[in-house]
DNA sequence: TCTGGGGTCCTAGGACCC
DNA sequence: TCTGGGGTCCTAGGACCC
């Protein structure tokens, strides 16, 4: 039988339980124990849910329609999504983390979970350091964690989830402390659907071929594997056996393509309307792109139809195109955008949703210049200068404060999504600060 | 009536080039 | 009868993640 700890690395998985649920109630005590779900964008369908609301088995992206009836019936609070609390509180849920190891030794996976390396920190007991980790995160932040640690970063995981179905484990689970024989029982428990990298689709055909746990799938051999899925399964098996095949990456790599795109409230019939998204989605889009100092050297268009209508005809086109020389520059991507939007439209369709993707995204700095219709160097610094002040603008006083064209002027009854259960931002906007009463 | 948004990697086929 | 090999770009689709 293969040895899990071939390896001697400590990786821990530290991962906020239904954080967007957590982040809410952290100024709402009165929602401890009260069964709580956070809806997606235009309020469309379930993203988060309480323990409370899981217990119920609501799924994960059950439209929120759908479950009204349900949610009366249990006193089901719902909030609409606040990305600028849960972005802040991640921020502090960061910081509290990154006091555990050093600073190149935390990679952050996501808004809601971190890996730490314990590597070189060897005199430390994992399953103490874990339940330290847990409280001094509950107790700084508000949030309730649970923390996983293997000698992967997959195995990690799946301690972390192992970590959140066994309460009686106590939120921590070490499998780099268990024995040969234990840790391949452990692995035996769980469904090989609980393995990070294997998906619904994946874990069918897992199952049809009798692989039904995680333990199952660390026998497979994993050059057959590869054969049969490709590489990505192949990693997958050799990490689950204790090999290390995803790469530690303590900064960010920069973005390789930035999308933008909602869901309109309801729905667009015309070129006319749908330019008015297209607008204000380029305008974030670039602002993205500026943010990480990036240019780009291809953009695209797309349009969606209702694909939940049968009933209706469907269409959604998707172009792009590469750009005569790489820019950052809002008025000349949103040209682009538009006349993509009017190569791309056709009359007769109920569109639902539209976006802009930015491609082929390099460094601005060594951007090269076109041979023919480069901009002369000073107009350049006079964009440059005008596309830093839109972004402040918006920065301090709100986005959609100022625009090129009438990306943050116009009407946007039509197409703006509905919000109708937002939280206060409590921690970023002095006007949402909770007060308290000393008496 | 109402069904999210933003990413990554991999594969495969066709056009085209030398 | 015999019908290269290797490379890029583009598009589309499939799978996964949070």
């Amino acid at each position: 039988m293969t040895n899990l700890t071939g390896n001697s690395r400590r990786i821990a998985l530290v991962d906020a339980n239904s954080f967007y649920c957590s982040a809410e109630r952290i100024f709402r005590p009165d929602l401890e124990g009260v069964p709580l779900v956070v809806l997606s964008n235009n309020d469309g369908c379930v993203v988060a849910r309480s323990s409370e609301v899981k217990a119920l088995g609501v799924a994960m992206g059950t439209p929120w329609f759908q479950m009204k009836d349900l949610a009366r019936q249990h006193r089901i609070q719902a909030f609409s999504s606040n990305y600028t609390l849960y972005g802040d509180i991640s921020r502090r849920f960061m910081a509290v983390l990154g006091r555990f190891v050093p600073p190149d030794e935390q990679e952050v996976y996501s808004i809601d979970e971190s890996f730490l390396d314990f590597t070189h920190q060897p005199q430390l007991d994992l399953t103490d350091t874990g339940r330290m980790i847990r409280d001094q995160v509950r107790q700084w932040t508000g949030l309730p964690v649970c923390v996983g640690f293997g000698p992967t970063k997959t195995l990690a995981k799946f301690a972390n989830n192992a970590a959140k179905k066994q309460p009686a484990w106590g939120g921590v689970c070490d499998l780099t402390a268990l024995t040969d024989r234990e840790r391949w029982e452990v692995l035996g428990q769980f469904p090989v659907r609980d393995v990070w990298g294997i998906g619904g689709r994946l874990s069918v055909q897992l199952r049809e071929l009798g692989i039904n746990t995680a333990g199952d799938l660390a026998r497979v051999d994993p050059k057959r594997a590869r054969e049969r899925w490709g590489v990505v399964m192949e990693r997958t098996i050799q990490e689950l056996t204790g090999t290390s095949c995803v790469a530690w990456e303590n900064q960010p790599p920069p973005k390789q393509q930035i999308i933008a795109s909602r869901s309109f409230a309801g729905p667009l019939y015309t070129v006319e309307q749908l330019a008015e998204p297209i607008r204000f989605h380029m305008a974030r889009a670039a602002e993205k792109l500026r943010q990480q100092g990036s240019a780009a050297g291809r953009l695209g268009v797309f349009l969606e139809t209702n694909r939940f209508r049968p009933q209706d005809p469907q269409y959604h086109p998707t172009r792009s195109l590469p750009l005569p020389q790489s820019t950052d520059d809002t008025a000349v991507l949103t040209t682009w955008a538009i006349a993509l939007l009017r190569s791309v439209f056709r009359e007769g369709y109920r569109y639902v949703k539209a976006g802009v993707m930015l491609d082929d995204l390099r460094p601005r700095s060594v951007q090269q210049g076109s041979l023919f219709g480069a901009a002369p160097p000073e107009q350049d610094l006079r964009r440059e200068t005008l596309m830093g002040v839109l972004d402040r603008a918006n920065t301090k006083w709100g986005r959609g404060t100022m625009g090129v064209g009438s990306a943050g002027v116009k009407d946007q009854s039509g197409w703006m999504m509905n919000r109708e259960n937002l939280s206060p931002c409590y921690t970023t906007s002095w006007a949402d600060v909770r007060a308290v009463r000393a008496d």
